[in-house]
RNA sequence: UGACCCAUGGUGUAAUGGUAGCACAGCAGAUUUUGGUUCUGUCAGUCAAGGUUCGAAUCCUUGUGGGUCAACCA
């Protein structure tokens, strides 16, 4: 929870109107939230803040939240997103009261759309889908009504049944609500209550042919389950009216609709149907790519549930559109990853350096903390020898200002082992760097200097003899733009992608890392945060990078 | 162009008629066997014009800017 200065709560909007419900006894206090997703898609980190604000509602005011699947279109709906949805919002750390569907209300809609019938609030509308189309008129021109809009209520509830026997094909009729052709607002010029699909569903089967609109089935949905707090994102504001309307004249339990400002993050997109085409037309390897801003992309990628749900909290819950720095999902990740993610040490580019006065067949075991934020993570054991490789950025035959790395006649710390100095460069015949010759202060074991000298460099570094050889794959933002969506009239979204979001090296890794398994995450020290991908082996590791570290001294090279 | 929603530093969010605060990002410094972490400092904002009021980011009006709505999608 957020608290101002003086230390009081400050709440956002919804938060007050949940304090102002129970304090006025409204529903007897009582706090019932629901996560809706239509499972046609997997989850992205926009429901993430969806699936937060729900259920940490429904935690903060001692209420619950159900699961319902909006499965109201089976020609889009599958199981596999059903599992794909539980298991994300599991990962991130809730459970669910209940675990409903729209379709198991399929009988009772029906109902109700009877009921609206009999009450002349509803009729079987025989126009044509490019008919309705035209009739509805525009934002700023009213519609016409529809020839059928008058048939008696015994035509309309026989044809209606005849709807849901199947006896007329997919798009001949339609079932619409009688509200007013001329509304200004477009959703109540006599909106579509239900349409023939003759479409297998993913859990009724082929029990039904016809099948309600979103409209007709979210709000009675939220009824049925007597939730008290329907929340959604703003672009559902115009359907309130219409939720409103059916719980109205059918007389049913009053719950209410509240809408926020869905999220939007810089640098990547977040609609199903841009994602979807990253995926298919090959930018990304799939739902579950790390630089997919996916839940099962960023969990592959070594993001963190409770990182996530800090991020969540802390982007706050308003009714302005907004477009969030990446940089601060990154700042809970590492914020989260550094108490928690042992140290390792990873060379990533390799140069070998030769201790030219270490003896040739000598091994030691150097000592390395395996988390300063943590002492209980205890240490590990790297063996040291006469060969290690180190950062090839790590030396430089002529350094800058401020460069204190290794550099010719310079010193500079292994970390956890020796001081080493630079000697002597050798080049291959293009000039190329190849190895370095140092010599190291036996003395300096652990790595401080016997006589008070100062070194400021300190590098990571890995033994040639122990190295094991990994798959690093280094990702960057999917887009080279702040915001995608913002394009030039007639210029494709796509021409944004980034070309150099994924590059795959091959690095050395201490031998600790070995036995390293999926999902494990990792600091591999001075770099970033790695964590282990489904598709590593024993012996064939595969790191994603998760991030970087920050990094101050990059900052100041590439400033030159 | 009609209806509705929204407008506070670069980004996001607080202040509920009474001192515009917090976080991220940026910048500067201290500490450091990770150029990490930690700590300190710093830059920077109420869309505009009127009105109400002792007092307006907050209420009202108008304007401006952004968003949503014209699927038998959700």
């Amino acid at each position: 929870m957020k608290t101002s200065e003086a230390g009081e709560k400050t709440r956002n909007f919804i938060e007050e109107i949940i304090e102002r419900d129970i304090e006025s006894g409204k529903h007897g206090g009582r706090v019932l939230t629901r996560f809706p997703p239509e499972p046609n898609g997997y989850l992205h980190i926009g429901h993430a803040k969806s699936i937060c604000l729900n259920f940490g509602l429904a935690q903060k005011y001692g209420g619950k939240t159900n699961l319902r699947f909006d499965d109201t279109n089976p020609t889009k709906e599958d199981v596999e997103y059903v599992d794909s949805i539980k298991e994300d919002i599991k990962w991130l750390g809730f459970s669910w009261a209940n675990e409903f569907y729209a379709s198991d209300y399929f009988e009772q809609l029906y109902q109700w759309a009877l009921d609206l019938i009999n009450k002349e609030l509803a009729f079987v509308d025989d126009q044509t889908q490019e008919e309705i189309r035209l009739n509805r008129g525009t934002v700023t021109q009213p519609g016409k009504n529809s020839p059928f809009r008058d048939r008696s209520v015994e035509e309309n509830l026989d044809l209606f049944s005849r709807m849901r026997a199947g006896e007329f094909p997919d798009g001949s009729r339609v079932l619409r609500a009688k509200i007013d052709m001329a509304h200004p607002n477009m959703l109540m010029r006599d909106p579509i209550l239900y349409r023939i699909i003759h479409a297998h569903h993913h859990r009724t089967g082929d029990e039904w042919c016809i099948y309600p609109m979103y409209d007709f089935a979210h709000g009675q949905s939220d009824s049925i389950e007597r939730i008290t707090h329907s929340i959604c994102t703003l672009e559902f504001d115009v359907h309130r009216m219409l939720y409103d309307w059916f719980i109205e004249k059918l007389e049913i339990f009053p719950s209410h609709q509240y809408e926020f400002a869905r999220l939007n993050l810089t640098y990547t997109v977040m609609s199903k149907r841009k994602l979807l085409q990253l995926v298919q037309e090959n930018f990304v390897d799939g739902w579950d790519d790390p630089r997919m801003p996916t839940i099962c992309g960023l969990r592959r990628r070594g993001y963190t549930p409770e990182s996530i749900r800090t991020f969540a909290e802390r982007v706050g819950v308003a009714k302005r559109d907004n477009i969030i720095d990446l940089s601060l999902l990154e700042f809970y990740l590492r914020e989260d990853l550094n108490k928690r993610a042992e140290r390792r040490m990873a060379v990533l580019e390799p140069i070998k350096v030769i201790i030219t006065n270490y003896p040739e067949d000598k091994t030691e075991d150097i000592h390395a903390v395996n988390n300063p934020e943590d002492e209980a993570a205890g240490k590990r054991t790297i063996p040291f020898g006469r060969e290690v490789y180190i950062e090839r950025n790590d030396f430089m035959e002529e350094p800058p200002k401020k460069f204190f790395r290794l550099a010719p006649g310079r010193e500079v710390r292994l970390r956890y082992a020796y001081l080493i100095r630079c000697n002597e460069v050798i080049k291959d015949e293009n000039g190329e760097v190849v190895e370095l010759h140092c010599t190291y202060d036996p003395e300096s074991a652990g790595g401080k200097s016997s006589d008070g000298r100062r070194v400021k460099g300190v590098i990571h570094w890995v033994p040639v003899k122990h190295a094991i050889k990994a798959e690093v794959r280094l990702f960057d933002r999917l887009f080279q733009n702040e915001d995608p969506n913002d394009v030039p009239e007639g210029t494709d979204w796509k021409t944004g992608i980034n070309p150099d979001s994924l590059k795959v090296i091959e690095g050395f890794v201490e031998p600790s890392l070995a036995n390293a398994e999926p999902l494990q995450s990792f600091q591999f020290e001075r770099l970033g945060y790695f964590n282990v991908d489904y598709d590593s082996k024993p012996n064939k590791l595969v790191f994603n990078r998760t991030v970087t570290l920050r990094d101050s001294w990059a900052k100041i090279s590439t400033k030159k």
